[in-house]
DNA sequence: TGTACATCAGTGAACGCGCGTTCACTGATGTAC
DNA sequence: TGTACATCAGTGAACGCGCGTTCACTGATGTAC
């Protein structure tokens, strides 16, 4: 995570290309999606001839794995903030809703297994460090049981489909402006009973 | 619907191109995703020559356009028989679900906005039918009220991500093979309270 | 029943383009002595 | 402090490939008379 200077310029040494690229391919991924990417593409955004991104990456599956890999690493560190800050299983949710509308390049790979090298080590372990952390806490709501499982897969489904509409811009706006808002107001239907028709609940109380 | 003979070898017209051409779309998605599908590659498996396909789509985003019309159509079907049949919300949500496994050209294509022609008249009214499925059930069960958006959005997040999550073949081994029963396993979480921790509820009842 | 003609569906050659990959190279950096 | 050398990062020309698109064409079908 240290970033270096990143100041242009440098002449025929770059100084950091493969976090230059990895910028570039994220940029890229976000305005167009993984199909239109091409390596060629990323050296003309960082300013590099076309066969550079080579020495990095050796190819694009190399690089989309580097990206996806990274993106677990921030999606578990948003995670994480939530649930040491809260406590509450709620705001777990909405930080992942939260990553993938802040960093839509990443979301865009991360859950595209045959855009990936399956044998890669970093990726591997970023993706079970935030697995864990989404099996963790639901063990604590349900108790140790083998429906750890279902409730788990529920929870991540809810979420991710929120997060996956939301990226695809497909959602309906009377959501709102504030993300945080509204997929909280979305999210709390997990485990939890409906109004119900005809209940008036007109009053909103002040507590959130 | 109407699927017209499709007996191969019938000379220089094809008989029904614009079929071969959408089934081979789907099959190709199905097998590798919208990346790198081309018109050149469904010309050679409809058999016919490359330039053919331009004649019934115009161009790639037609194409798709025409795929994603069909499978909104489908789901539509779908989740309409669940409905009529049942009277269940949670079979809606499983139709879904099952929807997106047995047809994965479509679901690949459906809700990639950036690959649709916006202003397809046909792709709208299918959106739209399919949309109204949705939220109809669930003003029924909520009330007519402003929440059916939320309410509404809860259950397409979550039938959205556990149908997404199981089409990109990321979640755990454990939920079995039976997708169906699979499905509605995890799907009756939402407004669902939880079992909660440390209560036994071993036995099964054999009510379903 | 037969002929002429219009329309439509699909052909096949040609084009220009961006891509990934290779490879001999060169400039920059670091280290040994 | 200075020189020689190894290593590394990035260059740029070249290649072959599959793509979308165009366009004059031809075979098949349907209809008018």
């Amino acid at each position: 995570m240290d970033e270096r200077d990143s100041s242009p310029g440098r002449g025929y040494h770059h100084g950091d290309l493969r976090r230059a690229l990895l910028d570039a391919a994220v940029a890229a991924l976000a305005e167009s999606g993984p199909g239109t990417l091409s390596l060629r593409e990323l050296a003309r955004r960082a300013g590099v001839s076309h066969a550079a991104p080579a020495h990095h990456f050796g190819d694009k599956t190399g690089l989309l794995t580097a990206v996806a890999a990274e993106g677990f690493r921030l999606l578990d560190a948003a995670m994480r903030g939530a649930w040491e800050q809260t406590g509450d299983f709620l705001e777990v949710g909405v930080a992942y809703v939260l990553f993938a509308v802040e960093h839509p390049g990443h979301y865009e790979v991360m859950f595209s297994p045959e855009l990936h090298d399956p044998s890669d080590a970093d990726l591997s372990a970023a993706q079970a460090a935030a697995s864990e952390l989404l099996f963790g806490p639901v063990a604590l709501l349900v108790g140790a049981d083998d429906d750890v499982t279902r409730v788990g897969v529920a929870a991540w489904s809810l979420v991710h489909g929120l997060a996956t509409l939301w990226h695809n811009g497909v959602l309906p706006a009377e959501l709102g402006e504030d993300e945080g808002e509204a997929a909280r107001s979305v999210l709390r239907y997990l485990f939890a009973p409906l109004p119900g028709p005809d209940v008036g609940r007109g009053a909103k109380s002040g507590h959130d």
